[in-house]
DNA sequence: GAATCGTGGTC
DNA sequence: TGACCAAGATT
């Protein structure tokens, strides 16, 4: 009997997207295979961000540290500075530890058992499920946006999220294949990306257009249904940057947990809601003066606005100062690169 | 279940 | 221009 996933997978094979970390259908034919190391790295930097945001860091990646033993054995503010701009550090700070581990635990050879994968940090249910099946074939149900999307509407499902998730979740697993999972995930998730889009779906192209409930009743482009967010505070601060004689900068590198944790930034003060007076934290003493203008920021759960002080002190200052040709602005989180930007140009 | 955790593109 | 959105994990 032929399968849904049979008319997807037919689509796949002419329609699937080049990525830099994909094996595509034709060559697997020719007898590639993916290189697990890849396909990991390229999962943990698709989350929650999109292709277009990935492919550049994933071949600067991949060029610079070729094998999980090379990323391994890698200094942490090497990794961290090359994930700048990317965000969600947490990921680079778990890559890290997850190399490691791999290298430790697994002789530097990724495990293709979908629960040993979840062992590792960085890794959760999406992550695993995408590995085992893209990476090694292994019939895995991999849930993430775009298949919640594609079952939402291919079963008209308005029940809202998160809390539809277990809803969607079954029927993923029932329409999964057996034969070519892996294509089969990433078709879904191709499908999603480019036809069952967000916005306005091409129903009309689709190869599940006859199945699909939501295109029956015209409802495919209102689904998935999600629960109202918050709306997002207003916060405030101050940033310092001070610049040595010799044009060495003061720069810290945050803690590890919090945001932009592990990453380099500028001492600053705390960022406080706005109506509160705006903290004053000069790391050292100097000549300080307030730049024109202020940086303007929004993270995932506020936003912020940066006053920008800066000063020239001697070469004797006492702080943390990195060499001016051991700093690459391009090695800060982007909010940080902001005042920079604000001071530079 | 709800919060936290980034960024750039899009409409 | 502001809200929404993207191949989620962790606590």
């Amino acid at each position: 009997m032929r399968d849904l996933s049979d008319d997807l997978l037919e689509w796949y094979d002419v329609h699937a997207r080049a990525m830099p970390w994909r094996v595509s259908p034709g060559a697997k034919k020719a007898g590639a295979r993916p290189d697990p190391y890849a396909v990991w790295m390229s999962e943990i930097m698709l989350q929650q961000t999109t292709v277009a945001a990935v492919t550049a860091y994933f071949q600067r990646f991949m060029a610079r540290w070729p094998t999980v033993a090379d990323l391994a054995a890698a200094e942490d503010s090497e990794v961290m500075g090359e994930w700048a701009g990317l965000g969600y550090y947490a990921r680079a700070r778990n890559l890290l530890k997850c190399a490691r581990a791999v290298v430790a635990d697994h002789g530097g050879q990724f495990p293709a058992d979908h629960a040993a994968l979840l062992k590792l940090p960085g890794i959760g249910p999406y992550t695993a499920a995408a590995i085992s099946s893209i990476a090694f074939d292994l019939r895995h149900v991999v849930v993430d946006g775009n298949v919640e999307r594609v079952m939402a509407r291919m079963f008209d499902e308005h029940t809202p999220l998160p809390a539809a998730k277990p809803i969607l979740t079954d029927h993923a697993e029932r329409l999964t294949p057996d034969q070519r999972p892996g294509d089969y995930a990433q078709a879904v998730m191709d499908l999603g990306a480019t036809i069952c889009s967000p916005k306005s779906p091409a129903c009309g192209i689709c190869p599940w257009r006859d199945p699909c409930a939501a295109r029956l009743a015209g409802t495919a482009a209102e689904l998935p249904k999600k629960t109202a967010k918050k709306p997002k505070p207003v916060r405030h601060g101050t940033v310092y940057l001070a610049q040595r004689e010799d044009g060495a900068w003061l720069l810290e590198t945050r803690a590890e947990k919090g945001l932009l944790g592990g990453m380099l930034g500028w001492p600053g003060s705390d960022w406080v809601d706005i109506g509160e007076p705006r903290p004053v934290a000069p790391p050292i003493h100097a000549p300080w003066v307030k730049v024109d203008g202020e940086v303007r920021h929004t993270f995932t759960h506020f936003h912020l606005m940066l006053d920008v002080m800066t000063a020239r002190v001697a070469n004797d200052a006492t702080g943390t100062f990195l060499p001016h040709d051991r700093f690459r602005p391009s090695d800060l989180p982007t909010v940080m690169r902001k005042a920079y930007d604000l001071v530079h140009k």
